[in-house]
DNA sequence: TAGCAGACGTCAGAGGTTATAACGCAAATA
DNA sequence: TATTTGCGTTATAACCTCTGACGTCTGCTA
């Protein structure tokens, strides 16, 4: 992300943890995140095991920084779309949006997994892991802010998510917009991740039109 | 389950098979399903590694039977809150089993985690598991059940679900209960599995009043 | 009741993993 | 050019899963 690696050295030690971490996304899908192992990382690379210690402190280590890489892909990609139907109504884009999502999630089921699925045990997520969850939760949050009329917060999770909002800095979408972006949220969550984990193979209902209806509903619900 | 263990021999091997069993989720509980550790179970148990292997094939094998008894434990849960509401309001009882199934979950997050987070890699789940999913499926559609209209069935998701009907046998549910309950039962997991991989911790919004909001809005849609 | 087959638990070991320590070498820096 | 710094190696410890060989003890059967 930093421009200018200074010395040659730190490039070519860039470019090293770039290669490890290329090599992980690919054991990730095809192992999932258990299958991940610093020993055949080193030995895809053609070096020996302990050699990758000089670039990750640890295994979790490693595994943090694809998790924090996982969200930034999520949220470019989610950005870009939004970006390229930024002409269209703001239901559109939120639909492109959420379709958007989906795909993400079904082109890396296991790079979803990574950041969805069941966490490391030890892992405590970093701040930055955070921030880049906001930055992908934006491009819904944008799009239906467009669409949500202002209003006085009341119940609940009006006033949590007005606090969040304040304490987040930046824009202040309508708390109406929050409220239906966390539900937004949940609900494409919901669909993605049971299509994901293969919950509806057992069932044989295909996941598109669910996810369909879903995209729909959050749009036709009442803002309340 | 099967009442009786003829011989001595055999019950004494089902009963080390349950406590090998109950200590596996202990430790599932505290350090997630990759934290479960054949060797770690035996020295808790007193004898050592290879022991176990007596008793299950490998370590997926245990696993698996974790997973199995895991729905048959939310199943049990779901249907003794549905056989306790059975004179409310199929509202109310809908109600219920929803709260139940969040509740089941964050009683035991990592366990809710073994069956709906990232699968075991080399993990293929067997029939019985189908079986215990619809069972846990149940509840919620048998509330609904009582409260669909007639109709006939009407786009894709309604073709799937109808055929899925049939294949299944048993009672017959109108197709609008059987949507509805498909979208409940995605909700319900987005909020949940949402809650209990801690994504909402980032964003200080408590799952509660969303979770209502969410069992709501199952209730107040439409059955189109 | 006596004997025996089979189940059980142990040890030994292969092959895998994460991770650390000590060593030599090459490259960048002063 | 001399020195420091970083890198990759091997060796090693401590885990892990899982197999095979070997006694022991138990419960069934004759």
């Amino acid at each position: 992300m930093s421009a200018a690696p200074r010395s040659p050295r730190e490039r070519f030690r860039e470019q090293t943890r770039n290669e490890a971490k290329r090599v992980a996304m690919e054991q990730l899908a095809v192992s999932g995140p258990s299958g991940i192992s610093v020993n055949a990382i080193a030995k895809e690379m053609g070096v020996t095991g302990p050699a990758l210690y000089r670039y990750f402190a640890n295994r979790d280590a490693l595994l943090t920084e694809l998790v924090a890489d996982g969200y930034r892909d999520l949220a470019e990609t989610l950005e870009r779309i939004a970006h390229e139907h930024r002409r269209r109504s703001p239901e559109n884009r939120f639909r492109e949006v959420a379709a958007g999502f989906r795909a993400w999630a079904l082109a890396g089921p296991q790079c979803f997994l990574l950041l969805f699925g069941t966490p490391v045990p030890g892992y405590a997520a970093p701040e930055e892991t955070f921030e880049l969850a906001d930055r992908a939760f934006r491009p819904i949050l944008d799009a239906l802010a467009e669409l949500a009329p202002e209003g006085a917060p009341s119940g609940a999770l009006d006033r949590q998510l007005v606090s969040w909002r304040e304490r987040r800095g930046g824009p202040r979408p309508p708390v109406a917009a929050l409220r239906k972006a966390v539900r937004a949220w949940s609900r494409l969550h919901g669909v993605i991740s049971l299509e994901v984990i293969g919950q509806f193979a057992g069932m044989g209902v295909g996941p598109e039109p669910l996810f369909r209806a879903e995209v729909e509903s959050v749009l036709a619900e009442p803002w309340v």
